[in-house]
DNA sequence: TATACTGTGGGCACTTGTGGGCAAATGTGG
DNA sequence: CCACATTTGCCCACAAGTGCCCACAGTATA
């Protein structure tokens, strides 16, 4: 499970560091693509199998599931760690996330997100928001018991 | 599984680079065929089988079955890649779908899609907006988990 | 019918940029 | 305060893309 976040300069070739602590996840390959927000989100294989299989089973007559799958398969690719832990983001997804200089990689159990400082700022000012928490927490009827 | 985005010249003869790890996958014989959008599909061998099969068995009688007939199997090519990891696109295709220049070269899991530089734009313009594809993702319950 | 010319496609080679790897510097934990 | 783990900058080699040359085939003209 991916949990914590973590801030890291991305280099002109655009290779990013991972955490220490998630390395050993990946180790068996993985899978990047554009998030919901401008931001990316990293796959474990298994998990990025289970989206794949879905969304292969769309129709391609339908012009809304062909655009799904252009976005599942055309924005995605298979990623691997380097001697050094970092992983190379391809220039497409680079562009997309903005990505240049501070990022931030944010855990999120089942996968991982990566971010700009700048857009993770404004993420948190959401996210770290005790009130607009509270009224999520009571929306999804989320709680430890 | 074809996955990313690629950007490559097409030369004036109308032969197009493939993407180093798409090449494998060809390296059986391919076939490409003009796609729903102004765009260019390329299917394995395998993946083109199924899909002739499937079309051999529509009705003569439905007039949009008929169609999709001609579009498979009139307006389609058997292609291979020469020495340098090239396919050569007929003329016809090549004017279809206005390649001249720039192409973007775009994975789609079981096949994979040829769009203008211009024409790709414009669909990412789609593709890439967030909004859109949470709308997406709900209409069609995709989700990693 | 034969020859010459044109255009298409195969293949080679060069250049460029990507990515792998090493090493230094910085930060953290004991 | 010291030592180890980590990050990130930099260098170099290899591979990939694209331009260019040549051969073969097809067509037209003499």
């Amino acid at each position: 499970m991916f949990l914590g976040q973590f801030a890291y300069h991305i280099d002109s070739k655009g290779r990013l560091t991972i955490p220490v602590r998630f390395r050993a996840a990946l180790s068996s390959g993985a899978f990047i693509t554009q998030g919901y927000e401008r931001n990316l989100i990293v796959y474990t294989t298994e998990s990025f199998h289970v989206l794949a299989q879905r969304a292969t089973k769309l129709s391609t007559t339908n012009p809304e599931a062909r655009a799904v799958r252009r976005l599942i398969f055309g924005r995605a690719t298979e990623i691997s760690l380097d001697g050094s832990g970092r992983i190379l983001i391809p220039p497409f997804l680079r562009e997309y996330a903005l990505l240049d200089g501070e990022t931030i990689v944010v855990g999120a159990g089942e996968y991982f997100e990566i971010w700009t400082a700048d857009a993770w700022d404004k993420e948190l000012g959401s996210v770290a928001d005790p009130d607009t928490n509270t009224r999520r927490f009571v929306d999804f009827d989320l709680s430890a018991g």
